[in-house]
RNA sequence: GGGCGGAUGGCGGAACUGGCAGACGCACAGGACUUAAAAUCCUGAGGCUCGCAAGAGCCGUGAGGGUUCAAUUCCCUCUCCGCCCACCA
């Protein structure tokens, strides 16, 4: 047969199963079904070496799955809004739209280009009106059930542009398009309560079995729920209250001063009574400036002392000085908190920077809070009544008699926040809500959805939002009393996009519903989901809570959509991720072209574990290449006839590894999802097939094996093996063709070889029946001459043997 | 600062539930084929010491300690690297 060409044949498959409708499906009864999903991509232009990765890993359960027999809908679509296409829009004035549909043709065309199996029926984009009608639908739903509600939030905001940035359009503080230095903002925004789901979010985690251990902590920790108190502390010079959260209750006598956020209200409630109030606003505006991330990056912590008003510790009655500190968040507890200096490293600091004092109430063993806070566990002092109890109880115990006298009580705080989805932007799904002067905030029409998005829009990067400049779209009339009234010109944050995307797949046209319900209770959940680990917490907990919130809507049945969880490691060049800012890019495009998608595919899989980061290495892809070859050229090898006839053990020896690698690579696929070491057994397979010596004058032996690598290989390198199933005579695809079956019976050895260890060490190796009971084994070590020697002039203590494994022998 | 991972030959990686560390691939060396080279096929190899050799012994999975007949795997302390989140009271 002649040379491989990877080219030629790569697109021969490609277009026969397109023409052959090969990876279509519309049956949604019957069979086993199997949803493979893969997170959708958003259309940058081009795919990258993480794409392959991800969608090459898709690719092998997909068709792995339907070699097995069962129903497999393997979907792919556009996560189409989003920034990129709005930034392109003001630098190269080209609409977003326009920008975007370029590039989903564009790498439409290299997933074609790289074989993965998709079924293109069900494709669509995040950015039409079909779509994107269906977000805003799910929102009039949420607010109506009083999911949705709006409240003042800060967004960076550039004095310059008179517009609002996201965080990655701010570098140093500056803005990216002149360099003005960002402010922060206060602003009204749509929020959605995820918060309410909370709890659940959290204790679902038992259902999701699938998942792994590192994803659903890291969610635990996200979600952060965590117990303590709320503690109302007086002041002083008012009759305001200042609440705040304490994860400590055990520390309250040692609560020697008060730090609130620069933000919180009761500054500027109570300002009357600050005396040096210039120097406190002088300090509110500074914070106000920095940025977020400005603000968490000063090492040093700073704050200023409101002073004229004290507040009084209720545990204790001593008055404390309360400072504005923006070490504190207004975003999680109460915005304020009792500092704790001695058992709080922040508040420590704080302490030892503006000289209050600092009261230690719980001891340890050796603990000493002149150097630095001691957070460790301990027995109570200066803590009046409960001096003495271990500060395991005194959590317990506190809470509880501040709840008896009134001043607080016990809570559960989490750190997951309310999902801010407000954005100031053009290019997302507008949010369907009108304001009018007499009726208030009104939601549209169901029936006028979707509320699309207007042409006459300029893309300058300046102003409040774009929207806000198209008198066409602003312009419009309260659904409830017909008057004049304007439409919000926020639009959502695109995680709304991706919440519910796996679910319009199983019915993608419907003009009617969002889905039909009947396709979704079939085709989800979904059995595999892959994509990267930077998703773990944010997408990955909007749309778990999304499928919560339409499974109270009662539009689905399952409580989680996805039952498996993979998350892919990064593709790297020289220890780095590729990015085009760091110019270590390899295009798929340039291997495809000089060693086909195959190559490509089986190299991604082949180099590292699909979990872990993977290094790209030019000669690595090229050895992959000479594999694929060296499978090709099997063909002519293994019908050259061979001089001698077949021995009975040879024939029996290579069909063993043949079994033992169908057993394998199934068990790696199905269950380890490591695809790696299928390929390397693959690899070992076609090793023995080359040692091999009876070609075609071995009853058939060497063509059943070839045709069993070719099986296995085509979730991997899916064109090479229906070009030389083809060659083999076959006349349907291999990617419809039957996984191949192992014969557990034909695994097994006559003879297996054990070490055996004196001490520990391995001393000699003996060949044993399998399964022989410890007393032959026994004999036939003892009989042995090497170990004899070693344990010569030594008492044997004791015999240990695992069958089929070892036999160690302890000896003095 | 917090959370989550990771560290095994020259390199990527393998090793079931504590049971022969280094499978498979790359790079390297040698051989066959060739006028020659490339390609291909075959063979070899963790390090050190002894031996002409067959072989034998010791060391070895980031560092140090521990448990065990036996540790890449379990426990403690530490170092470095990556990712995510940013002072979470």
């Amino acid at each position: 047969m002649s040379d491989y060409n990877h080219l030629e044949v790569e697109k021969k498959w490609q277009k026969k199963w397109e023409d052959d409708k090969v990876f279509e499906n519309f049956e949604t009864t019957g069979e086993e079904k199997y949803y493979c999903l893969v997170m959708l991509p958003y259309p940058s232009g081009n795919l990258h070496m993480g794409h392959v990765r991800n969608y090459g890993i898709g690719d092998v359960f997909a068709r792995f799955h339907k070699m097995k027999g069962k129903n497999v809908i393997h979907p792919i679509g556009w996560d189409a809004f989003g920034l990129p296409a709005e930034n392109a829009a003001i630098k190269n004035k080209i609409h977003p739209a326009k920008w975007t549909k370029q590039n989903i043709a564009r790498m439409k065309q290299q997933f074609k280009g790289l074989g993965i199996s998709y079924d293109w029926n069900r494709e669509f984009a995040t950015c039409e009106p079909q779509y994107y009608k269906w977000n805003q639908w799910y929102f009039i739903k949420m607010w109506e059930k009083g999911l949705v509600f709006r409240k003042k939030s800060n967004v960076n905001w550039c004095p310059s542009c008179n517009t609002v940035l996201a965080n990655e359009q701010v570098s140093d503080g500056k803005c990216w398009r002149c360099s003005s230095a960002v402010e922060r903002r206060d602003m009204e925004q749509w929020f959605i309560k995820i918060t309410n789901y909370a709890d659940e979010l959290l204790e679902a985690h038992k259902e999701l079995s699938g998942w792994s251990g590192q994803v659903l902590s890291m969610q635990k920790n996200w979600i952060g729920k965590s117990f303590g108190a709320e503690v109302d502390f007086k002041i002083d010079e008012s009759d305001k209250i200042l609440k705040i959260f304490t994860t400590r209750p055990d520390t309250i006598f040692g609560a020697t001063f008060m730090a609130v956020a620069p933000e919180h209200e009761i500054i500027s409630d109570i300002k009357s009574k600050i005396t040096n109030y210039n120097e406190v606003e002088k300090y509110i505006s500074e914070s106000a400036k920095k940025s977020n991330i400005e603000r968490s990056q000063s090492k040093e912590k700073t704050g200023v002392e409101l002073k004229g008003i004290s507040a009084v510790n209720p545990a204790n009655g001593k008055k404390i000085p309360i400072f504005a500190a923006d070490y504190v968040l207004t975003g999680y507890g109460t915005g304020a908190i009792m500092a704790v200096p001695a058992h709080d490293q922040r508040d420590w600091e704080f302490a030892k920077k503006y000289g209050t004092s600092i009261i230690e109430v719980i001891k340890g063993e050796n603990s000493s809070v002149e150097k630095s806070a001691y957070e460790g566990e301990g027995v109570l002092v200066n803590s009046e009544i409960f001096d003495g109890i271990k500060s395991s109880q005194a959590f317990e115990k506190i809470s509880s008699w501040v709840e008896a006298q009134g001043f607080g009580k016990k809570t559960i705080n989490f750190k997951l926040k309310d999902w801010l989805i407000s954005r100031q932007r053009y290019w997302g799904t507008p949010i369907p809500m009108i304001h009018c002067s007499k009726c208030g905030i009104v939601a549209a029409n169901e029936k006028d959805l979707p509320i699309t998005l207007p042409e006459d829009v300029e893309f300058t990067g300046e102003g409040e939002s774009p929207l806000k400049s198209s008198e066409s779209f602003v312009n419009t009339k309260c659904p409830k009393c017909g008057a004049a009234a304007k439409r919000e010109t926020d639009t959502m944050d695109t995680f709304v996009d991706s919440s519910w995307y796996f679910l319009r797949y199983c019915d993608a046209h419907n003009d009617k519903v969002p889905f039909d319900v009947e396709k979704v209770n079939y085709w989800m959940p979904v059995e595999q989901y892959i994509g990267g680990i930077e998703h773990a917490c944010m997408h990955l907990i909007y749309s778990r809570f999304w499928h919560k919130v339409m499974r109270d809507l009662g539009l689905v049945k399952s409580n989680e959509p996805f039952t498996n969880l993979l998350t892919q490691g990064m593709v790297t060049l020289g220890g780095s991720a590729m990015s085009k800012s760091k110019g270590n890019i390899v295009s798929p495009d340039e291997i495809v072209v000089k060693y086909g998608a195959d190559t490509a595919r089986l190299f991604i899989l082949f180099a590292a574990p699909v979990q872990k980061q993977l290094e790209w290495s030019d000669d690595g892809v090229e050895g992959c290449w000479r594999f694929i070859n060296r499978v090709w050229r099997l063909y002519d090898l293994i019908f050259t006839k061979s001089q001698k006839p077949a021995e009975e053990k040879d024939k029996n020896d290579i069909l063993r590894i043949m079994h033992q690698t169908i057993k394998k690579v199934t068990n790696d696929i199905e269950k380890e999802s490591q695809f790696n070491t299928a390929i390397s057994s693959i690899m070992e397979l076609v090793n023995a097939l080359y040692s091999y010596k009876y070609h075609s004058n071995d009853d058939g032996v060497s063509l059943e094996v070839y045709k069993n690598v070719v099986l296995l290989m085509t979730p991997f390198t899916p064109h090479l093996c229906e070009e030389i199933w083809e060659n083999l005579g076959n006349k349907n695809f291999i990617s419809s063709y039957k996984w191949p079956n192992y014969d557990e019976s034909k695994i097994k050895f006559d003879t297996i070889e054990i070490p055996i260890q004196i001490n520990g060490k391995v001393r000699g190796k003996i060949n044993i029946i399998p399964d022989s009971n410890e007393q032959s084994v026994k004999e036939a070590v003892l009989a042995d001459e090497k170990i004899a020697l070693h344990l010569k002039n030594k008492q044997i203590i004791k015999f240990i043997y695992i069958q089929n494994k070892i036999f160690t022998v302890v000896a003095l």
